[in-house]
RNA sequence: GGGGGUUUAGCUCAGCUGGGAGAGCAUCUGCCUUACAAGCAGAGGGUCACAGGUUCGAGCCCUGUAGUCCCCACCA
């Protein structure tokens, strides 16, 4: 007798599990020119990053793909791998050297480049450990790493065809900059948010007279740049003030007043203090009216020392200072409370600095223009649709990419400069001289953003080396890539950069699908933060209920692209379910002698048998159908819907008359819950690897393993419609009769005959045992009339059943029983009868709908006339 | 200021090409029926936000309104 450990224990054998997987190379995907490649490079988690849920659902959608993908035959390669994260991973390093009291530049870049890769090696493995307890089957012999050797060649190859190309440009803007990071910011990693904050109203003095000119300003300290005060040109109140000279407060500075479309009329006064420094907007009207650049602040936002007053404040020091200054100079007018959006560094939180500086930028508008024709022509697809306009959106507005980053761990800029001519190189060497002057060039000490060469991933990562002649086997097979999974949250700062550099460098798209799940909430749905404090620990999650159960409830009930929340009910859900799918095979292994062979599905199968045989074969379907949608979550549901109710609650319980008979009978009975049993344990491996692969290779046996199974699909040989349809018709009248007796109190030990009045008696007949087990009957008899006033009836389409009692049925209760059975039923025939009346519904619907219209109408009217007899035998 | 999501049972959510409203949890009634009380058998509970429209037929498609959430955007 095969066994199992009475209760569901998945600790027990989850790790043991993936280790065997793992031991015979299960996850390997081979370059196999008779089999369909299918590709999922996984979105790399940050090497400082620990496992949250929002890894967990997008790890679980990934595992249910490729695992369902390698069982349906395909050569099924996921591809793990980690992210460098750049701005991350070098503020938690400087913050650990800082407990130390040593800085970055006690180290010098060699130094610190050494401490970070120590680091790497210490935690970067942390993240890859713990995607492991969730039974991720990535192909671990492929996994890569954003910085390691091939990665960092196709960084440089691309970077010096951009810049060849004219893609890549070095210039002077005004970028986001972060002053805690100290490093620029791209546009995507600035998050804005409303924030509380003032405007102070201040007059600045004309030159030539004791008039002023009122305007308002939330950031009072950026005055110190103020290099002009700006109007509409259409402002009749301001005309005749344009060019006029104003004294810059506290400055004492003369500052033009200038004409620009920019400043609205109806806001405010109509009136902007112009920093070209310190906002993007005055930037350009500065550019427009040639006004100087004066930047007050240094790196870390502290006033610089051309201002002694203020030298050495912080910004937000110096803007009570000057305030106060100004207000003590009378050019101060009032304060107001004003909440306005502030951009903050997605990374630390610190508000951002505009400021201009010479960057490296990736030049937009040529790279957006493929990107947006692919997703249009449908070569790459949004799952939903839906996220199709949030990439066209972003796309059809984006701005050049600031790319270059002032910190050390990354991608260092393959750009050199020659101190002694100004010469300037780019290469893909490590260093090289100045082909003008012929001396040593100096690299950019500048690092790229991360997500650069996270856009190059899914191709970078397959051995792409620039054409695609010279590539490796891998990248011609695999590559592109099928499916992309990954959060909404990241498709502006992944998802689009990967589509335009996957044109751009291989001239194909990156992935033909992308599917966008949302963000895993809390319980009360606010989104799981550090500073709340509200997240859960998937690991803890796993401790407690077993990565089955947190697979699974993170896929059912959702659909793509939806937020949901982690209610811990759920998870205890799942883990039900799958402690129901244990108890159910212990069941079946317990019945099984030592001897017991399996032999698949035998010749002489009962209804029952043909029953869920049929229904089983069109979930097998359905499930392929929806997962070919990507509607896991449709998948789980019928999943689950079938394993507990067909199977659990039906199919076995219907065993067991055989079962216990043995013989012959008992023999069919198992062959077919073993083969229904491996079906169901194949069908769920890729939403539960653990428990189906323990219990198959438990049931099996034989040293397979299910992973490795072929994943079943519908077929025709196993459709038995006609005999499902009549086998319903007994499931409906034991359902009946339960019904009659729970509703007329009766205990399931008080067993009682049942007179079974039917059409189909051979049927009724046969499934006499049925009754005798599932509806408490004492016997059964079959027959085409009974004339028993005196019990209580059940009704179904195809039977009216009395059940004689000991003491006699409350007559009146029955009655009212009936009625509301005969209420229910004339509603049906209402229903049926005026919609298969209705002309342009005869005339319009299609005819296979119209014939179920008809084919319900009749069994209502049966069930109709079973229900009048049984009100008239009543009296 | 644009764009999008969402509104379905007490709660959390499914319901995808328009054909009589579903699940889990919760509630109520019975059951220790030897796979499972992490269980079994039943029951109650919904004008599918609102108002129009298209259609033989609308939770689903169209228009508008309202609540709510999110994204994008340079109004100082």
């Amino acid at each position: 007798m095969k066994e199992l450990a009475k209760t569901y224990a998945p600790e027990q054998f989850e790790d043991r599990i993936y280790k065997t997987w793992m031991e015979k190379k299960c996850f390997h995907a081979e370059v196999d020119s008779k089999k369909t490649p299918y590709t999922i490079v996984i979105p790399p988690p940050n090497i400082t990053g620990q496992l949250h849920m929002g890894h967990a659902l997008d790890e679980t959608l990934q595992d249910i793909l490729i695992r369902w993908k390698r069982m349906s035959g395909y050569s099924a390669l996921w591809l793990p791998g980690t992210d460098h994260a750049a701005i991350a991973t070098e503020a938690k390093i400087v913050a650990a050297m800082r407990e130390e009291g040593i800085t970055k530049e006690d180290l010098g870049r060699e130094g610190f480049m050494k401490r970070a890769w120590e680091w790497k090696a210490k935690f970067g493995g942390r993240i890859v450990e713990q995607l492991k307890k969730l039974g991720s089957s990535c192909d671990w012999d492929r996994e890569r790493f954003t910085m390691d050797e091939g990665c960092s060649k196709a960084v440089k190859e691309v970077f010096v065809k951009y810049y060849e190309k004219g893609l890549i440009y070095r210039g002077e803007r005004m970028v986001n900059w972060c002053p805690k990071c100290r490093t620029t910011l791209s546009d995507a990693e600035v998050e804005y948010e409303d924030q509380a904050g003032h405007f102070w109203h201040l007059r600045y003095k004309f030159k030539d007279s004791d008039e002023y000119l009122e305007l308002a300003t939330t950031r009072p300290e950026t005055l110190l740049g103020d290099t002009a005060v700006a109007v509409n040109p259409n402002d009749e109140r301001y005309k005749d003030m344009v060019g006029k000279m104003l004294i810059l407060p506290i400055v004492h500075r003369e500052i033009p007043v200038v004409a620009d479309d920019y400043v609205e009329m109806d806001f405010g006064t109509g009136v902007v203090k112009i920093t070209p420094a310190h906002d993007p907007n005055d930037f350009e009207v500065g550019k427009r009216h040639n006004l100087e650049v004066i930047n007050v602040m240094t790196d870390d936002a502290k006033i610089v020392d051309d201002y002694p007053k203020y030298a050495g404040m912080d910004r937000y020091e110096a803007r009570k200072a000057i305030v106060a200054d100004l207000e003590a100079e009378g050019a101060l007018v009032r304060v107001e409370d004003y909440s306005h959006n502030v951009g903050t560094c997605y990374r630390c939180g610190t508000t951002v600095e505009p400021k201009v500086s010479t960057q490296w930028f990736v030049k937009m508008e040529e790279l957006a223009k493929p990107a947006i024709e692919a997703v249009k022509k449908g070569d790459t697809k949004f799952v939903p649709e839906r996220f199709d306009k949030t990439y066209y959106h972003w796309l059809e507005n984006i701005r050049d990419w600031c790319i270059s980053r002032q910190i050390w761990w990354g991608h260092q800029i393959p750009a050199f400069y020659c101190d002694a001519c100004g010469e300037m190189t780019v290469t893909k060497e490590s260093s090289c001289n100045c082909p003008k002057c012929g001396k040593p060039m100096r690299q950019d000490p500048d690092t790229l953003d991360t997500w650069f060469s996270s856009a190059l991933w899914p191709f970078s990562t397959l051995g792409w080396t620039g054409s695609d002649e010279e590539s490796s086997e891998d990248f011609k097979y695999f590559y592109p890539t099928n499916t992309l999974v990954t959060g909404y949250d990241i498709i502006f700062f992944w998802v689009i950069r990967m589509m335009f550099s996957a044109l751009e460098n291989t001239g194909r798209v990156p992935f033909d699908t992308v599917l966008i799940h949302g963000l895993v909430r809390d319980a009360q749905g606010r989104k799981m933060s550090k500073s709340l404090g509200n997240g859960i620990d998937p690991l803890e999650v796993i401790d407690q209920y077993g990565a089955d159960a947190l697979r699974f409830m993170l896929a059912t009930g959702n659909a793509p692209g939806n937020d949901m929340r982690y209610i811990d009910d759920k998870v205890k859900a799942a883990r039900n379910f799958a402690n129901k799918l244990w108890n159910a095979s212990r069941f079946i292994m317990m019945n099984l002698a030592d001897d017991f062979e399996f032999k698949g599905l035998p010749e002489n199968l009962t209804m029952e048998d043909k029953w869920l045989v049929s229904k089983f074969n069109q979930l097998a379907k359905e499930v392929n159908q929806n997962l070919d949608a990507f509607e896991l979550g449709v998948a789980c549901t019928k999943l689950y819907d079938f394993i507990w109710d067909v199977f659990c609650d039906w199919y076995i319980e219907l065993t067991k008359p055989r079962i216990q008979a043995g013989g012959e009978a008992k023999e069919t009975a198992q062959q077919v819950l073993v083969w229904a049993m491996q079906g169901m344990l194949k069908l769920l491996h890729p939403f539960m690897p653990f428990i189906t692969e323990e219990i198959w290779q438990t049931l099996v046996g034989d040293g397979s393993m299910i992973m490795l199974q072929d994943y079943p699909v519908y077929d025709e040989k196993l459709n038995f419609a006609a005999e499902e349809q009549d086998f319903e018709k007994v499931v409906a009248a034991i359902r009946a009769v339960r019904n009659t007796r729970t509703e007329l109190n009766v205990p399931p030990s008080v067993k009682a005959k049942i007179c079974i009045e039917t059409a189909d008696q051979a049927l009724f007949e046969s499934a006499a045992l049925f009754f005798e087990k599932l509806a408490s009957a004492s016997e059964i008899e079959v027959g085409d009339h009974f004339d028993m006033p005196d019990a209580a009836s059940a009704v179904t389409h195809a039977a009216r059943m009395f059940i004689p009692m000991d003491q006699l049925v409350d007559k009146e209760k029955e009655l009212a029983r009936l009625k509301k059975e005969q209420e229910k039923a004339q509603k049906d025939i209402d229903f049926l009868s005026k919609k298969l009346s209705n002309e342009g519904f005869l005339a319009k619907a299609p005819a296979q709908l119209i014939d179920a219209e008809k084919a319900k109408l009749a069994k209502a009217q049966e069930k109709m006339d079973k229900i009048l007899a049984s009100i008239k035998a009543l009296g």
